[in-house]
DNA sequence: TTTAATTTTTAGATGTGTCTAAAAATATTT
DNA sequence: AAATATTTTTAGACACATCTAAAAATTAAA
C-alpha cells in the first residue's frame, strides 16, 4: 500500500516520463509537486525501497513496472472521477481537477470498477485525456496540436494540453468545446496567430491557444 | 480546516454524545477509535485550542456549536456517500461503511451538495440512520427496538442499532430488510427470544437480534 | 581543463499523530 | 477515611513528510 504522498510522487513521475521518457530529474519532480528538491530526494529513497522506481544517485528516477501500474491506477481513478463530476454532478470541466485530486486516493477496487461501469466505461476524461484500463494500459488517441494544421485544413477538437481553469474558461468563453470542428482560415506570419472558423463563425486565436488545443485532423474537404 | 484525524475524533465524540449526553470520557473515545488514551488526550488539546470542544482535565469533553456542526457535516457526507454506493454503484448495505469512511473526508461543498441533489435529497442512509442537513440539523425518525414490541404488535423495519457487516449479512440471510413489516407472534420467557412473522413466514430470532433492530410501530390491527 | 554555475544530496530541525511507561488525579472498596 | 483500583495525563520517543542550510557531485562555460 502507498500513502497519499507516495501516490502523488508516482503520478508526477508518471506524467513527467510521458513527456521526456528519460530519467526524471529531482528538480523536475520538485517543480511539479511544488516542493523542495531535498524533500524529493527523501521520498525517492522510500519509493526505491518499495521498488516502484529505479533510482541512481544524481541520475534521476524511472518507474518500474509496478510503479507504472500503480501510477496509472491513480490516473485512472482521477479521470474516472472527473467524468463522474461532469456527467453526473454537473461540474464544468474547469472545476473538476481539485476535487479529483482528492478522490483519486480513495482505496477500493470495487468502488472504481463499479464507478467505471456506472459511467459506461468512458475512454476519455472531460479534457480528452485517455483513461487507463484496470491493468494500467492506455489507448492514446491520435491527436495533433491545432497549431500544426495548415491553412484550409480542419480538425475536430479532442483535447487540451493545458488544463488550467483559466485556459478552460477561456475556451468556454470562445465557444470552443470538445467535439467541435475547427477550420484554419488563415495563419498570421506577424504574431503566429490563427484565424479559425468554428460553428460557422470566424474567430481569431493567439499562437498560445493554438499550441494548447488538440485536434484530430479531418479528411481534407476537396 | 480540520485534518482527517481531527474529523475522526469529532465524529467519534459526536456519536458518543448522542448516547450519553454527558461529557465524553477519554477512554470512551480511545475505545471507539481503537487508539490509546494518551493519544486521545493529545488530540483533545488540539481540538480544544481550535474551539470545537470544551475540555476540562479529567472530566472529558463536550462539543461546542462549531464542533457539533463540523462533526455533523462529516456524518452527512458519510451517509450521503453510503446512499450513493448502494443506490448507484450496487454496493450492499454491509459493504459501504469502509469506503464511506474514506469518502467522508473529501473537502468540497459543491461536491456534497450536488451529490445530495443527484441522490434526490435522501433523508436516511442505507441503515436507516438520518442524514443531517447542510446546517448539521437532523430529523430523527420515530423508532423503537423490536424487543420493545408486545405480543401481537407489529412494526415496519426502519433501522439497525448495530451496523456491522456480520449483523447486516445475518439480516440479509433471514430476509429482513428495511421497509418490511414484522409481527411479534410470541416472546419466549426462557431465553428472551422472539417468534416473529415476516413476509407471511414464521421466524425465530434471538434477543440479541431483537435488541439491534429498529422498527416503527404500526397501528394495532384490531 | 580548470573554473563557475547548477543540480542533487546530506545533515539536522520541525510539526503531526501516534505510542509506551510512569506519574497524577479520580473513583471505588473495604 | 484509608487503601486499592481505575482513569487520565505527562514525559519522552518514534515514524512520516516536510523544510533550511551546507556539502558534494555533475554540468556548462571560459
Amino acid at each position: 500500500m502507498f500513502t497519499l504522498s507516495e501516490e502523488n510522487y508516482l503520478k508526477a513521475i508518471y506524467h513527467l516520463e510521458a513527456i521526456s521518457n528519460k530519467g526524471v530529474s529531482t528538480n523536475a519532480i520538485a517543480k511539479k509537486l511544488e516542493t523542495k528538491a531535498s524533500s524529493v530526494t527523501d521520498m525517492i529513497k522510500k519509493l526505491s525501497d518499495k521498488e516502484v522506481v529505479i533510482y541512481i544517485k544524481y541520475k534521476g528516477v524511472k518507474l518500474t513496472g509496478l510503479g507504472k501500474k500503480t501510477a496509472a491506477n491513480v490516473v485512472r481513478k482521477h479521470r474516472l472521477w472527473e467524468v463522474f463530476l461532469v456527467e453526473k454532478l454537473n461540474f464544468s470541466w474547469d472545476e473538476v481537477h481539485e476535487v479529483a485530486e482528492q478522490l483519486e486516493h480513495i482505496k477500493s477496487p470495487k468502488l472504481i470498477n463499479q464507478l467505471d461501469a456506472f459511467l459506461g466505461f468512458p475512454k476519455q476524461d472531460p479534457h480528452g485525456d485517455p483513461i487507463p484500463d484496470k491493468e494500467g494500459n492506455l489507448n492514446p488517441i491520435e491527436k495533433s496540436l491545432l497549431s500544426t494544421l495548415l491553412k484550409n485544413e480542419s480538425g475536430i477538437c479532442v483535447g487540451v494540453n493545458d488544463s488550467s481553469s483559466e485556459f478552460l474558461r477561456f475556451l468556454d468563453k470562445k465557444g470552443i468545446t470538445l467535439g467541435k470542428e475547427i477550420t484554419i482560415l488563415d495563419k498570421e506570419v506577424f504574431d503566429a496567430s490563427f484565424s479559425i472558423k468554428i460553428d460557422g463563425k470566424k474567430l481569431s486565436i493567439s499562437n498560445k491557444i493554438a499550441n494548447n488545443l488538440y485536434i484530430q485532423k479531418s479528411k481534407n474537404k476537396n
